[in-house]
DNA sequence: ACTGATGTTCGAGTGTTCTCGAACGATTCA
DNA sequence: TGAATCGTTCGAGAACACTCGAACATCAGT
């Protein structure tokens, strides 16, 4: 939580798309869109939960996701109104992509 | 040129993410997509050719472009339709973002 | 205070990616 | 055949990413 999560307009292509690259990554995105928004630890991906707050990081620190703290947990979402005032479509798309 | 074109349907959405989610391969993408198809040295990104060949070669693998034999030349394009036909709408939707 | 739950941070280990010069192969043209 | 052009491949070095256990911080409820 300490890493800093950029504005809209310091969303970058390369930073967004690095971060969706990877299938643990995309599979989390999924998972909190599909419902709106979710604490880390219910993207059921099996994993330690180091490995997936590091991927939580990166999404963050890209601007794909945001986190707010509730209680003692983390709730996620999918930062869609920036992203798409930022790059138009471009989160769609990829989503679209993903669930082939 | 050794390295295998995946065919459409080995097309990944994690392997062309992380084939664009580098400045200096989008950049290449870029510029052989304005103008339809181009050898490697006219990208126009000062670099050793060795490390501008590891790109097109990342690119290549990930299915992004397609390259030809031309004489001593290697003349690269998008391969847009087959990206279309697997992940409809993502590489534009890339690109219109990489114009920003 | 103590305990349990949720995540982060740290450090280490491992593997991958990027970059570059040098050497190579294929082709063209003289 | 000789020389030039284009691009790949190889090998090495540096930087970065992923994974994981262990330790830590925060909050809630008892």
């Amino acid at each position: 939580m300490r890493a800093k999560q950029p504005s809209r307009d310091q969303l970058t292509l390369s930073e967004i798309l690095n971060a969706l690259s990877d299938p643990v990554r995309i599979e989390i995105v999924q998972s909190i869109a599909g419902v709106g928004e979710q604490p880390c630890n219910q993207c059921g991906i099996d994993m330690p939960k180091s490995s997936l707050s590091h991927h939580f990081k990166v999404l963050r620190e890209a601007g794909v996701i945001a986190t707010r703290v509730e209680g003692t947990r983390l709730i996620n979402s999918v930062r869609s109104a920036d992203l798409n005032a930022r790059f138009p479509g471009l989160l769609n798309a990829i989503l679209k992509a993903a669930r082939q």
